[in-house]
DNA sequence: TTGACTCGGTTCCTTTTCAAGACTTACCTG
DNA sequence: CAGGTAAGTCTTGAAAAGGAACCGAGTCAA
């Protein structure tokens, strides 16, 4: 069963956070697709322009993301119908994602100019680089400073 | 330019770190792959098992994230010539990335019996989920809480 | 010394997905 | 009524993925 084949849309049948969160955002796309979603970038033609994306696969990103839940499909014009998407609760919790990404590409591609977008820290009023923290203590966390094990939501076989 | 075509490869020539960053991981299989390596997988035959992974596929991955020094193939054995992959340092540095999808997936797609996997921090000692935190002050950044300014990398037109 | 097994791939073939851009529908504006 | 706009859909060829078999070098076991 894990052995011989696997779907996409199988993924999210899988014990895995990971592959379940990759079935609704692993697509190269679609992470770019959020990228302007944060930029507040909401109508169809404005993502078309500013990704240059084909429309059919972006139709079919942001149809999905809506069915999702990553995004909201609000219509804000009647006559004739029109919508935009905005991003959900659900959808601005993939921040830390999208930042860590980021902030990965600047450290490791960006030229000796310096990165190529600053981001501040609105409470504090700094410019700052992302730090995954412990939800307990706050301190910094590192790959191989984290322990991991089986949870209660674990399936027999593949502890992974 | 950007309007017309765009593939893959010339995204790392984009002024933007995402986009670079997911030239490098952007590509589903991937993260899947460097999830096993986070869990000390490093052998062919052994991502290849756990992963269900097309052997081809799995063959490119695996040469590209070597190029762009994310893994590193070591010989391990002389005769006959055998290699594994271990992560490097600007590998490790993805750790963010993974564990901030694997805890938006926990939230957002755990059942009832909670998550999959738990991750303890050795340091204090606790179980706990990823927080994206301020370089600077040290406290949690939300998505609204983040101002977005062109730096000193950045391009004449898309400031995105 | 033959035959089975291991590891790290490669090859071949079919099925999916993607890119590019023309086309459509419904309405508004001059 | 010609032209424009927003949000898509349709079509066609090219690229990538999935599946499974095969390969080469060496080890092991009888």
């Amino acid at each position: 069963m894990e052995r011989s084949g696997m779907r996409w849309d199988d993924l999210d049948r899988e014990a895995c956070s990971l592959a379940r969160a990759l079935a609704v955002v692993g697509d190269r796309w679609t992470l770019l697709v959020l990228r302007e979603a944060f930029l507040r970038v909401r109508r169809f033609d404005e993502f078309a322009a500013r990704l240059g994306i084909a429309r059919r696969v972006l139709a079919a990103r942001l149809a999905h993301l809506t069915a999702e839940g990553v995004l909201e499909k609000v219509q804000y014009e009647a006559r004739p119908p029109r919508y935009e998407y905005r991003l959900t609760e659900k959808g601005l919790a993939l921040y830390p994602v999208i930042l860590s990404l980021v902030h990965w590409g600047d450290a490791h591609y960006a030229g000796r100019a310096g990165p190529p977008l600053l981001h501040r820290h609105r409470a504090c009023g700094h410019d700052f680089r992302s730090v995954l923290a412990c939800s307990v203590c706050g301190e910094a966390v590192e790959a191989r400073g984290v322990e991991v094990r089986p949870g209660p939501g674990a399936r027999r076989r593949r502890p992974a």
